[in-house]
DNA sequence: TGATCTTTTGTACGATAGTACAAATCACAT
DNA sequence: ATGTGATTTGTACTATCGTACAAAAGATCA
């Protein structure tokens, strides 16, 4: 006999309402939130498409809870990693350690919760560009206090550089970041084979070296263009 | 009177087919393929859902239409700018220029057919992200000799950097070119005003600036993948 | 066991999706 | 002016969507 469950906690199967957030994280993540039916969702989880209505009520209440689900100990993993990083004496460590800390959590395999996981990455990076709106306004009040922590620690780091030029950069981070978990195998072909873009550690590293040199690039001289312009323009 | 059209191209309204084409390029660039309606279209443009029937066959046919229209030119247009760029004889500008010609031309307005423009580079990030069949296809037949062009490009001008880096660092580069123009007001937003992500001029910049010294960053050491501390040698 | 609560199932409803197609309308050559 | 081919309209068909809801099934405890 298997192990009973607490009185409240119990179900016909193991845990249904896992079964499907994961089914659903899964397939939002993949095909985006729209292409993706309830029905399809009910299926990939072996449940029966009413048992989601049961439990989230709404399709959109079901992504709430996904992202209800990791916010919370992702941004609490994340506080500690920059914690970590900012302890770091010398500056130059110190940029690549929070950038790492910012990059890392974002890859993690599998089911992954304190780190975010990759699937959840993905999951968000597909629904910033379908601008979802339930998943923007959970993203605004969530992972904005956050991103300012970052942004803030990576300016103590370069105090010479003006905090817009690292608002911008941080800001190509995190597209450069999407981007490499939505389609991971274009680095695989552009590269012949030699490279593969699923590789997490891969991925991680060399996004830590590009990311670290963007921030460190020279300021953007708002006033006057110090060096001259190349030849090259887009206009006519 | 208006100029009349040739025998074989006349219509009710001026241009009923462009009329259809443009108004789901900006639907689908905002809100995703699946989350668009062929009468949503119909509707933006004036047009009846039936017309859309009949210019395009399918609601595929018109997306495929729509990335056939900006293909040609837009490759064309920035073969000239590399072209251009590489005749640029210092390798430290040439490389910019390089950078340069890549971005600009993603991010130019309206109906710009030859440059590509922001909005249809904006409808490549969100298929992308929605991992769309027609527009995966279409992207890897079209964008790759382009690509390929690119980092053969930047790694003449970089020759002690690995390819296999070029290639990761130049797909982070589209990665935040994409998200650039995919949630420009998240710029506005974390820099608390300071900076407008809608500007294109100063998104180029910002993104040029940093992509530049991203792609001068030292090359991954494949072999001892922990190193101790980073060095700053990327920029002179 | 039987009462009670939670969970799952099965099904149905209205809305909307993509698409097909005949009729209406237009531009233009004759 | 009229016929002809291209285009637009209006509408209808079928499939599928999200969701609701009653009944069935399981779990829990007196």
């Amino acid at each position: 006999m298997v192990r009973k469950p607490t009185s409240k906690e119990s179900a016909r199967k193991p845990n249904m309402r896992e079964a499907i957030l994961a089914a659903a994280e899964e397939l939002f993540a993949t095909n985006g939130f729209n292409a993706v039916s309830v029905r399809d969702i009910a299926q990939a989880a072996g449940a029966n498409p009413g048992s989601v209505t049961y439990h989230f009520k709404t399709k959109d209440g079901l992504l709430l809870e996904i992202y209800r689900r990791h916010c919370g100990p992702m941004n609490l993993r994340r506080s500690e990693l920059l914690a970590a990083a900012k302890r770091v004496r010398d500056l130059q460590d110190r940029l690549e350690a929070i950038v790492r800390a910012y990059v890392a959590p974002a890859f993690t395999s599998g089911s992954d919760l304190a780190g975010g996981g990759a699937r959840f990455t993905r999951l968000r990076a597909v629904m910033s560009a379908e601008g979802n709106e339930v998943a923007r306004k959970i993203i605004a009040q969530t992972f904005d206090d956050t991103s300012h922590a970052f942004i803030d620690a990576i300016h103590e780091s370069l105090p010479h550089i003006p905090r817009t030029d690292i608002v911008w950069r941080s800001h190509f981070l995190l597209g450069a970041l999407y981007y490499s978990l939505v389609t991971p195998d274009r680095v695989s072909r552009l590269s012949r084979g030699e490279a593969d873009g699923s590789d997490p550690a891969n991925a991680i590293e060399q996004l830590v070296q590009a990311t670290v040199a963007a921030f460190q690039a020279p300021a953007l001289d708002q006033a006057a263009p110090a060096r001259r312009r190349p030849v090259v323009s887009s206009k006519t």
